[in-house]
DNA sequence: GTTCATTTGTCCGTATGTATC
DNA sequence: GGATACATACGGACAAATGAA
């Protein structure tokens, strides 16, 4: 799933992964996507990374980050 | 009524919806709303919880609070 | 005046999550 | 990767103010 020795970098793969569960519907709108200590289990990346992978989401307007809360599928993500 | 699982943090959502009742008509200035254990039985949530909608609700100028009898809705809203 | 119930105020601790260094 | 700070949310306990019995 994530590919260490290629050249695409891990937040980038990490982010790509999350898109695509938005995109197959896995991770809904409104709804939060896992949080970062998750993220670093599942992606066995260090916690820098998967912040990095969330800052990406961010700047591409799928998610939005809600502090004390969490990060979520924004709204106007597969509406 | 309340989602747990969005991003809007409940004492937001406790305070919108008291906000909507006073808005409607439900509520009037000069008379209390729902005491914060009431609050905590109707929607569920902790009494630091309501407390915080409450405290929002101030802020907003909405409502007043008096120790030890209540808190009141404002005069100034729908007067 | 005392007692009691109600209500708000305050502090404690625990857990989770993000932000920052 | 670790440590610290801040925000959210829950739960418990006790104090202080108010009003009624």
């Amino acid at each position: 799933m994530i590919d260490r020795e290629g050249p695409t970098p891990l937040y980038v793969q990490v982010a790509d992964a999350i898109q695509a569960r938005i995109d197959a519907g896995e991770l809904l709108p409104n709804r939060p996507i896992p949080s970062e200590n998750q993220l670093v289990q599942e992606y066995a990346v260090a916690r820098g990374t998967a912040r990095k992978a969330i800052q990406l989401l961010r700047d591409r307007g799928l998610v939005a980050t809600v502090v004390g809360r969490g990060t979520y599928v924004a709204t106007t993500a597969n509406g």
